[in-house]
DNA sequence: GCTCGACATTACGTTAACGTTAACGTAATA
DNA sequence: TATTACGTTAACGTTAACGTAATGTCGAGC
């Protein structure tokens, strides 16, 4: 039971454009059949377009996500090639970890914001509680 | 006692260029005093300089960046102010939450590539443990 | 037979975030 | 005095990631 879906099923579905999907394949992300001039998109291009939209969400570029794509589906056996995809795996793990500190740090500052600003509303509900004139 | 930066200063610490802080400073995120023509930095651009970088490393637009320092500034007393801090920073909260799934999601699916990469490998080296042929 | 909706291809346009170049001022130093 | 280092403004260039026409094809249904 092979699954297809047509471009406008994954743009519904992932909420982009059908241009964009276009555009993914033109950068080489996707790898649609054709029947006639219509793309016909299989499973393994639904999951690369989650994996790419995922990728640009953390702000990977297109060519970034396509150049992982490649390392992986040619990592299939060489074992240059593996330790390859290694190496940038590991590229990759510490540059999200660096934005995960990031998140975390700026998290925390809208946290501190937050109660700021809720002190300060508060402040000017109640009565004043214990300050000059 | 005023630290004060020069641009370069500035520049060198973040490592970034001085066009990109002439930059900021054109989209309103840095208010640099003048010594002449030359750029004084006070230590609240050098705090709002690492505030932007990071923004811009979480992927916020410097247009948004600004939008953020606007309305903290003006967040002074006016309780509409306050409020509307407190709904941006929400939105950006929930926001930021959304890119930490994505983030958490990839980091996890890195793991699993690289141990199977591993396992291809130590497959390879070592003698096959209980395969055909 | 005609319209309509979904798909296609070109190909030019747009925006953000700087890069780059030009042309110049100033100040310390060899 | 000439060089070097650091600063300035002004303005055009570049790249990525699509948006946006304009135009064409094709099968379904009335």
């Amino acid at each position: 039971m092979t699954t297809v879906y047509t471009i406008t099923d994954l743009a519904k579905e992932f909420d982009v454009t059908t241009r964009a999907i276009r555009h993914y394949e033109d950068e080489g992300l996707l790898n649609p059949q054709r029947e006639g001039t219509n793309r016909l998109f299989s499973n393994r291009d639904r999951v690369r377009l989650k994996l790419a939209l995922r990728g640009k969400r953390l702000g990977f570029s297109l060519a970034e996500i396509r150049e992982l794509f490649d390392l992986y589906d040619q990592a299939r056996d060489e074992r240059a090639q593996l330790e390859a995809l290694l190496t940038t795996l590991a590229r990759h793990r510490t540059e999200l970890e660096q934005r995960r500190e990031d998140l975390d740090v700026m998290l925390s500052e809208i946290t501190f914001f937050e109660t700021q600003c809720r002190k300060q509303l508060s402040a000017k509900t109640k009565p004043p509680s214990a300050k000059a004139e």
